[in-house]
DNA sequence: TCTGGGGTCCTAGGACCC
DNA sequence: TCTGGGGTCCTAGGACCC
């Protein structure tokens, strides 16, 4: 019965099309049909002239560190696109407009349309602020008919376009939302597996990222046929008994994931990449404001957010991108700057800085409750002094 | 002048306890 | 003259995702 229950799922994955993009279009609609990239600092935001018009920073006028986090179809038809560096962006299309990331409003924007799903179907699960899993399986209507309502609510909700996968589980349905970008509605059952899914690169499965791919790439395997074929010995070989197993699986289009439609957060963490490399000794002073600032803004939000925390770590990336990390946990849990920087300072004592530092970050995990943290954990003798 | 910032999960080894 | 076998907590690194 388990079984027959797993194959008739219905599930849906939703992805908003060039989400900050297309979030920033709402705002400035003459930028419509224009390359556009959103990315970089906070130094090139639309300057307002005099006779009403805006004035657009450019994509050649950037300088400095920075990845682009989104650019419109138009941008990515010149080559460029999400997590390319700016400065090479600039060399493919210095005409593009370059716009500053404007969380606050994608924010909004996204619970918009997590509502507008909501309304429809209850039962879905985050996954960001641009897309979510939704289980259809409870929800009444006919398949197509049941994407093309969720896309029209999402649409009169926020003026936006989404792409919607719709199969048995989330693994499927999260390949599909992407085959007929933007604006797609794509349905398929286990049937089409071997049509729609095994011509696919195996980039395009969700847990397949780089490192995987040029390695099943060594090992002649490039589409998810190719590594449904595969022996699971042989995959075995070469990654991990469990790693194997689920590329197996997932192969297969199998995925036993429910939708969860809920979830508590691990840990918080802020994290700066400086404009130009640091040295631990000659820039002593900039790097022990910075440690501070960001401490001091890791405490606000954990402070926001209702929790203390008994692990901090830091994060340093040197010159040559290697990533260091060094925690701490202590007796006590806490969410003050004072407390998270005498904590991120021990830590930082246990590194090696010879290189120079592009990057320095603070977290916070082993999150709690405050409430729990205080008396409810204490000896009787203190609660009854 | 390549390569952000915020997360999750997994692995593996050591300490410590029973 | 060898020293099992769990379990939990902690630390560090790495892959991956949005």
């Amino acid at each position: 019965m388990t079984t027959l229950f797993a194959d008739t799922r219905r599930i849906a994955h939703l992805d908003m099309d060039a989400f900050y993009a297309s979030v920033e279009l709402l705002q400035y609609p003459e930028l419509r049909g224009q390359p556009v990239v959103i990315g970089g600092g906070r130094d090139h935001a639309p300057e307002l002239l005099p006779d009403g018009t805006r004035r657009f920073a450019r994509l050649r006028d950037y300088v400095g560190r920075g990845v682009i986090t989104t650019a419109t179809y138009e941008a990515r038809a010149l080559g460029v696109g999400s997590a390319m560096g700016m400065m090479k962006a600039a060399k493919l299309a210095p005409d593009a407009v370059l716009l500053p990331v404007n969380f606050d409003a994608y924010r909004h924007v996204s619970r918009l349309f997590k509502a507008a799903v909501a309304s429809i179907a209850p039962d879905f699960e985050d996954r960001g602020i641009d897309e979510i899993y939704i289980d259809l399986t409870h929800v009444d209507g006919e398949t197509a008919e049941l994407g093309a309502r969720i896309k029209r609510a999402v649409f009169e909700a926020t003026g936006l376009s989404c792409s919607i996968g719709i199969t048995p589980n989330k693994l499927l349905s999260k390949i599909c939302s992407d085959l007929e970008k933007p604006n797609g509605l794509t349905i398929l059952g286990y049937a089409d597996i071997p049509d729609r899914i095994w011509p696919l690169p195996v980039r395009k499965i969700n847990g397949v990222g780089p490192k995987a791919t040029e390695k099943l790439a060594a090992l002649g395997i490039e589409t998810i046929g190719q590594l449904a074929e595969a022996e699971a010995g042989y995959l075995q070989e070469h990654f991990g008994a469990n790693y194997a197993g689920w590329l197996t699986e997932v192969a297969h289009g199998v995925d036993q994931r429910e939708v969860s439609t809920s979830s508590e957060t691990k840990s918080i963490s802020r994290e700066t990449t400086f404009e130009r490399d640091l040295h631990a000794r000659q820039d002593r002073d900039t790097l022990s404001g910075i440690l501070t600032a960001l401490c001091s803004r890791l405490a606000d939000d954990i402070q926001r957010k209702g929790f203390v925390s008994r692990t901090i770590s830091i994060k340093l990336r040197f010159d040559d991108f290697q990533i260091v990390s060094r925690n701490v946990t202590l007796p006590r849990a806490i969410a003050d700057a004072a407390g998270i920087l005498q904590a991120a300072r021990e830590c930082l004592k246990r590194v090696p800085l010879q290189r120079r530092l592009r990057l320095l970050g603070v977290r916070a995990s082993a999150l709690e409750a405050p409430g729990l943290a205080g008396p409810l954990l204490c000896s009787q003798g203190e609660l009854f002094p």
